[in-house]
RNA sequence: GGGCGUUUAGCUCAGUUGGUAGAGCGCUUCGCUUACACCGAAGAUGCCGGGAGUUCGAGUCUCUCAACGCCCACCA
């Protein structure tokens, strides 16, 4: 054992420790167990990611609970997998072929999606590699991807059932399209900005006499389209020109003016321009008064080639043609005026292209029928929050959700399984591509080339990865539901929602009992990490500097019950590193103490006060544990273990054990406490820091860490009175070690204290520890005095421990007024305490209604602070006195 | 417009049923004592955002104000 290294070094620990789990299979699930399951599916990350701090967070947190499970004795499976990410991936593989100067249209459909699987199958593995640098238990045997036979089987089931209950639906509706991506995009991935723009205010001339109704738009180039004007009939400015006809600028085509309540009388003009194609709003005035809409852009966000667009506008970018607009609109003097105007504009959440309101033909899920049993979910607790504030966001959405804009008009994803005959144009949907026409024979049949919206099937992801709608695989029945989603509140609409919604649909069950949502991770600044602000603080670079297991416990130790956002930088690190090497160091002490022990276990018969009080410590530490654990309360966990580790094994333990070890009555019994606290503690410590422990572990056990039974509270090893001695010790010693600093006495010189105290509890309490004392205090001989003394032995420091009073005779040494300042300076502590103390047993009211519990100790303390004080003033006679 | 979160030691943050505040880092002073300087020892630092209320007692519960942050909705 001497031969460990003097610092951890994670890097010849961590790959060689994962390579030994992995090469003996030990994160594989079994569905034929008998245990009781618990089962994760990771959330997965998109093929052309790379492993940031967010999935850092994500992972250690399922890894901690999986490892943590899978030591309480549960079957678990933690089930890996990637998402094939539709947009964000063919807009990486598009941005790779612009560097060739090509377009996916310039390869095809099929060529372009040859290429773009290649990327996602290389990039597939190299995710989920990183996560295994994470130490990340998961069963790789069961590793899926969003667009796997299994997973497309489950799209197309849900889409078909769904088509066949009415439940999905096609038609023209104004959806969010993005230019740039070319498709349509759902409405919650349109953010919306504030951006300054302006309020145009444009005269629409009148046919038929002079002058005109000025109408307000920010979005002038969208004119061409207009059918109509509209005004509330209410508008004394406009009732008497409604039915009259303008002309439209720069075109000269006719539309009318029409009375509309939807029209709001103080925006703008209070005349509204009618662009059914290119406005929600507009397309349903349009609607309603029987008018069809016109589109004079198309689907890249340039002007239409059409004859209802100006000829020298045609093709033109919408901010080009814009700014055309305005110069010809002002030349004709039709441009009344440009107000400066603040307004929100949607943008593409995965390109940032400014979204256009488009009319166009998409799929869409109806969703409120299927949200009935999600909303229900919460009061029944089959679907738990934590923090469940969560939840009120989540039925919220769920309350006032619209149906989901499901269609895509890319390439990469699951296309729709909907067919068209290519001769009656009768649609079919179903799981297989029909050989003929249902209704007229004809086997011209054509499918439909619009992908699905990736969320569709991450949204089936928590069964379409156990097998669903098989069942062969037996992993529906142990693993589903799974027990708990750990993920960011940011993708709680997105994802968590939408899988709840398909899992009481197709299974009848909520996919998990409980959302875990933990904060973000933001920079030092409490920015957003971005690769575009070039803030990111990358998990592998903080793995190579400081190692896996500091990086997990860091995390651990950072994020928090109530889902706050954390703040990084990378030096808070540290703090995970330095406990790994405490850990290690410890260890290594232990280990090369070793020597000539046995493999008995803990004579209880023989134990000392210390061990007894570590013990004890040690158990109450475990049930601690268990509660955190079971209740995601991980920084708690790691403080614990932290505490316990650092500063009651290292910090008293281990020193008092250097004393015992030279005891030959104490040796061995010491020997096995500190291994058995080692051990217990390597298992405590193993979810959230696991190659470290392994590590250890394996240096003198033969078989793995991973399964062995998580340390529990055990009542026989409580030991009160073993608590109370302890503590006077290390008050003691604390004190004693204080008066040292105080009055710069060195190490060489030992002090001599006197301990006075009364010749009961007190005195066998002392007795029993005051060998640490002596040792830990560097005293040269203690001595235990009967009572309290009738004076304060002169030119000594004192201190008072409970109703002990500890006197360091200092003979020469002494620094008077220092004494003096000490002792006042504690007096002011006591008596500002006994103020407040006073004040509350003096009041009738607080004995009347305080538990009697809390009565008595008050009255305790009083009478200690009490008697401290006597003792010091008369020390401080004596000092005076000299 | 609606909702949520935050405000505690110089910094970053804990504080689970209300009983008189903690950690890490930083700072000061010592120290190479049979693991560890990625260490050990001793210390200093807080009207727990402001105000009001409930209570014997409030960082913790209620109301209110303020600042910062986030989410949803949305006005052409």
């Amino acid at each position: 054992m001497e031969n460990l290294a003097k610092a951890y070094n994670p890097h010849d620990t961590e790959g060689k420790i994962y390579k030994y789990w992995e090469d003996n299979n030990f994160f594989r699930a079994d569905a034929k167990s008998k245990k009781e399951p618990f089962s994760i599916v990771i959330p997965p990350p998109n093929v052309t990611g790379v492993l940031h701090m967010g999935h850092a967070l994500d992972g250690t947190l399922q890894d901690i609970l999986i490892r943590y499970k899978r030591m309480k004795g549960f079957e678990v499976l933690w089930l890996p997998g990637t998402d094939h990410a539709g947009i964000a991936t063919q807009n990486v593989v598009e941005k790779e072929l612009r560097k060739e100067g090509k377009t996916r249209y310039d390869l095809g459909r099929e060529k372009f999606l040859e290429i773009t699987r290649d990327w996602a199958n290389n990039h597939r593995s190299r995710i989920l590699e990183q996560f295994k640098r994470l130490g990340a238990s998961f069963d790789l045997t069961r590793e899926r991807f969003t667009l796997d036979e299994g997973c497309s089987k489950a799209v197309k089931k849900v889409f078909v059932t769904l088509y066949n209950e009415g439940l999905i639906y096609k038609g023209a509706y104004i959806v969010n399209w993005c230019p740039r991506c070319r498709s349509a995009i759902s409405d919650i991935e349109t953010e919306y900005l504030s951006e300054r723009g302006h309020l145009w205010e444009l005269a629409y001339p009148f046919r038929d006499e002079f002058g005109a109704i000025v109408i307000a738009t920010t979005r002038p180039e969208t004119m061409f389209g207009d059918v109509a004007v509209a005004v509330n009939p209410r508008d004394p400015r406009y009732s008497h020109l409604i039915g009259k006809t303008v002309v439209l600028p720069m075109i000269g085509r006719d539309i009318p003016i029409i009375a509309d309540e939807a029209v709001e009388m103080d925006f703008g003009t209070g005349a509204l321009k009618i662009t059914p194609a290119h406005d929600p709003n507009d397309y349903e005035i349009g609607k309603k008064h029987g008018f069809s809409p016109v589109w004079v852009m198309d689907e890249e966000g340039k002007m239409s080639d059409n004859a209802y667009v100006p000829e020298e506008l045609r093709g033109l970018d919408r901010y080009v043609a814009r700014e055309k607009i305005l110069e010809q609109l002002k030349l004709q003097g039709e441009l009344v005026r440009a107000i400066p105007h603040e307004h929100n504009v949607g943008h593409c959440q995965r390109c940032n292209d400014t979204i256009e309101p488009y009319l166009s033909e998409q799929w869409f899920v109806r969703m409120k029928p299927l949200a009935k049993r999600p909303v229900e979910a919460i009061n029944r607790e089959e679907l738990n929050f934590i923090p469940p504030r969560w939840a009120k966001i989540y039925l919220d959405w769920m309350h006032n959700v619209r149906d989901w804009c499901i269609s895509r008009q890319l390439w990469w994803g699951h296309r729709i399984p909907a067919y068209y005959c290519d001769e009656c144009n009768e649609m079919m949907v179903c799981m297989e591509q029909p050989a003929e026409c249902r209704k007229c024979g004809s086997s011209s049949i054509t499918r439909d080339t619009d992908v699905l919206d990736t969320w569709f099937s991450s949204a089936l992801w928590p069964f379409s990865t156990m097998g669903w709608p098989d069942k062969q695989s037996g992993d529906l029945e142990k693993f589903y539901p799974t027990s708990v989603l750990v993920t960011g509140f940011d993708i709680i609409f997105f994802w968590v929602a939408r899988m709840v919604v398909m899992g009481y649909k197709f299974t009848d069950k909520s996919p998990f009992e409980y959302v875990y949502i933990h904060g973000l991770i933001r920079d030092e600044k409490g920015r957003k990490m971005s690769k575009s602000s070039g803030n990111t603080i990358d998990p592998l670079e903080i793995i190579d500097k400081y190692g896996t297991d500091a990086l997990r416990f860091t995390l651990a130790n950072l994020v928090t019950y109530g889902g706050q956002d954390i703040r990084l930088s990378d030096e808070r690190f540290e703090f995970g590193r330095n406990f790994a090497n405490k850990i290690w160091n410890a260890s290594r002490f232990v280990l090369m103490n070793l020597e000539g022990t046995d493999d008995r276990p803990v004579d209880t018969e023989a134990l000392t006060v210390a061990d007894r009080w570590v013990l004890h410590k040690y158990s109450i530490v475990a049930g601690e544990l268990d509660k955190n654990f079971g209740s995601f309360r991980f920084s708690e966990a790691a403080q614990l273990l932290y505490d316990f580790f650092w500063g009651v094994y290292c910090d008293w333990y281990v020193e008092i054990a250097k004393i015992q070890l030279q005891n030959p009555q104490t040796k061995l019994n010491t020997q096995r406490v500190l291994k058995f606290l080692l051990e217990g503690q390597l298992k405590m410590l193993h979810p959230v820091m696991p190659h470290i422990t392994e590590e250890i572990w394996l240096l003198n056990n033969k078989n793995t860490i991973t399964f062995e039974p998580f340390p529990v509270y055990e009542p026989l090893l409580v030991n009160e009175p073993a608590e109370r001695r302890m503590n006077k010790a290390i008050d003691t010693i604390k004190a004693l070690r204080n008066i040292r600093q105080s009055f710069n006495i060195p190490v060489s010189s030992l002090i001599k204290a006197r301990i006075y105290c009364d010749d009961g509890e007190d005195r066998e309490d002392f007795e029993l520890t005051a060998q640490y004392i002596k040792e830990l205090a560097k005293a040269g001989r203690i001595s235990l005095e009967s009572g309290l003394p009738e004076r304060i032995p002169a030119r000594s420091a004192t201190v008072m421990i409970g109703s002990a009073l500890v006197a360091v005779p200092l003979e020469g040494l002494i620094d008077l007024d220092k004494e003096i300042e000490r002792q006042n300076k504690k007096i002011e502590g006591l008596e500002k305490e006994m103020k407040s103390l006073r004040a509350r047993v003096n009041s009738p009211k607080f004995l009347e209604n305080a538990p009697k519990d809390v009565i008595l100790k008050t009255k305790e303390r009083i009478n200690e602070i009490e008697q401290q004080s006597q003792a010091i003033e008369d020390l401080l006679k004596s000092l005076v006195e000299g």
